[in-house]
DNA sequence: CTCCGTGCAAATGGTTTGCATCTTA
DNA sequence: TAAGATGCAAACCATTTGCACGGAG
């Protein structure tokens, strides 16, 4: 979810956190990131920038995007936790072999797993729909 | 996903795994368990009959049935994998607080998550299938 | 008799915590 | 100037690895 620094800003200071270069350079890469990155991956990026910034850091902004519902964490077995910045409803397909992850989105997906939750009759407060596949690079 | 001492043993012994006691043990309580246990609560359960079982050979086990695709890892934020051995396609109903899962299945799911995949024109090698709530006991 | 499984202890590695220093508001 | 953020180092803890012994085939 891209969206400007005032934007940021405004929801930043809204919910009590305050501003620093450090969060704004985070926020701007991980909500506009398609790679679902990992801490190591996103603090690889900000160290071309800031380069004292520690991973300290960036676990404790992921933190706070969580809390503020920006972003979802994924984790997974035997490697580092990635995270989504898309929080509608969407399926990750992953490749077994290789982690990339791709998302899908469309209306026909929400109309079905729309249904999907009326017939469980549950009231979600998010949800994760991961679809483990071999991608084509990997199927070679 | 229950069977008996000698389905299981078949399947062991066909796939070049040695059958052992504690081996049938951890097995019968995992695929029987509805609870998704963690490697901890396996063990504590195990340790009744088996005291100087390791939790090592809970982790042991547990890759050779995930080897074997008689069970799912699903890891979390903030706490242990938990292990899932319905293998069929369904949706885990997670509290957010207590973290109880609840596993749902019904023929119209399976139907619904199957012109999902149609629309995303993908060819599984499985899923995990998330929604995330408060339950019943936590939501007072 | 050989190989694999077990249990113990130690190592690993992603994540979290403690704390002194610096920044934001 | 008070509250909160940063960066460093140390702690944590679920999971993995190394290894000597024991049991399965």
């Amino acid at each position: 979810m891209t969206m400007t620094d005032d934007q940021l800003i405004s929801i930043l200071r809204d919910s009590g956190y305050k501003v620093t270069p450090q969060r704004l350079a985070i926020c701007n890469y991980v909500l506009s990131s398609k790679e679902h990155p990992t801490a190591e991956h996103i603090h690889s990026e900000i160290v071309k920038k800031h380069p004292a910034i520690s991973l300290n850091t960036i676990y404790q902004t992921m933190d706070m995007l969580i809390d503020l519902g920006l972003v979802q964490e994924m984790r997974f077995s035997g490697s580092s936790s990635r995270f989504d910045s898309n929080t509608s409803v969407h399926v990750n397909i992953i490749c077994q072999k290789c982690s990339k992850i791709q998302d899908f989105e469309s209306e026909g997906i929400r109309e079905l797993w729309s249904r999907i939750l009326a017939e469980m009759n549950v009231e979600p407060v998010g949800q994760r729909l991961d679809v483990y596949v071999l991608c084509d690079e990997c199927k070679r």
